[in-house]
DNA sequence: CCTACCGATCGGTAGG
DNA sequence: CCTACCGATCGGTAGG
């Protein structure tokens, strides 16, 4: 009989990875049970294993969705016909919004990556570290063009991509309708300081 | 016999608490083990507990010597009589030098918290928001003596406390001599900004 | 500080 | 998808 109705169309593959990124995002990987990921899907712990092949493979898959969402992005982001100042802006707002959207696969992906295994461990960093060597690169080029101060580039990126990543603590106020004045006031901040003058 | 001469001055515990610290910090405390502590320390796990109490009651001494440690400096700084904006400075000089002196402890009480139990992890969880707090209450002063923009305090404090935060990956470097470039880098871009004006 | 050991729990498999 | 179960490892204790 072909399956032509499906009421979800989520495979138990994909329910199973998203709730093994909420407990590894509360628990920490480490810390998080197969059997209690069971009971939050609803099987018993051994019924995981027809979907996925271990526990390490969820966080896998957490972890290289993000990355490949990220590197897509910031690719993007580098084609468009703006100035450098702009293209910061876009990447700054959408790390904002990319830590809302999907908060707990970004957290997890954030500080649970300790936990891969080789050659998975290699592969991610090397992925992270690109991935930084390209905003360098971009905040060199705005440097070159004047419209950067002449900071250090590797600084620079480290204060945003840090302080991006903070937003995971504003997460818990959830409060939707500050979420723009978030975005705005921290692009601000980045870019223009706080200083009145 | 007296004890008269110690070549060291730690005591064992205190040694145990350090190379907790380091291990919690690269595996993190769920997926380290007191086996691997012990061997570390240089003696079998069982004899662990002649020093300490149990695993939880390491990672309590790491998170709250720090706590503290921010505490007294934010209440130093307070009493200053400088500028909100030179207080501001003296505060993210700080938590730089912090990350940098005390890396293991500061990245584990950042980073592990969430693995106490309670009522550590509610008290925990308290002196963080009340730590924050009293940040934004700084900077509202600042910008009620208009020596800062008329943002939302509590989202520059988000922005700065997570860029700080940033530094632990700038620790993988370990170059001492970029080190006050850094500070000098970091303070300049979350007070001024980025963009050549 | 060690040897010896405890019950509990872990990730994962066999077989149906 | 379940029952039944495996070996490994965990944090911690008893006793000396």
């Amino acid at each position: 009989m072909a399956k032509i109705v499906s009421t979800k169309n989520v495979s138990k593959k994909e329910v199973i990875v998203k709730k093994a990124a909420v407990l590894f995002r509360k628990k920490g990987f480490a810390a998080t049970s197969m059997r209690e990921l069971a009971e939050n899907v609803g099987v018993e712990a051994s019924s995981l294993y027809n979907h996925i092949g271990s526990k390490g493979e969820l966080l896998q898959l957490i972890c290289f969705e993000i990355a490949n969402d990220f590197n897509i992005q910031l690719s993007e982001i580098e084609n468009k016909k703006i100035s450098t100042v702009q293209k910061l802006e876009n990447i700054i707002r959408f790390h904002i919004n990319m830590m809302q959207d999907y908060y707990d696969a970004v957290y997890v992906a954030n500080h649970e990556w300790k936990q891969l295994e080789d050659p998975f461990l290699s592969n991610f960093l090397q992925q992270r570290k690109l991935y930084e060597v390209r905003l360098i690169e971009l905040v060199n080029q705005g440097i070159l063009k004047k419209e950067l101060k002449p900071i250090e580039p590797s600084v620079a990126i480290l204060t945003i991509l840090s302080a991006v990543r903070g937003v995971e603590f504003w997460y818990r106020h959830k409060k939707n309708n500050d979420r723009q004045q978030l975005e705005n006031n921290m692009v601000n901040h980045l870019l223009y300081g706080l200083i009145k003058k």
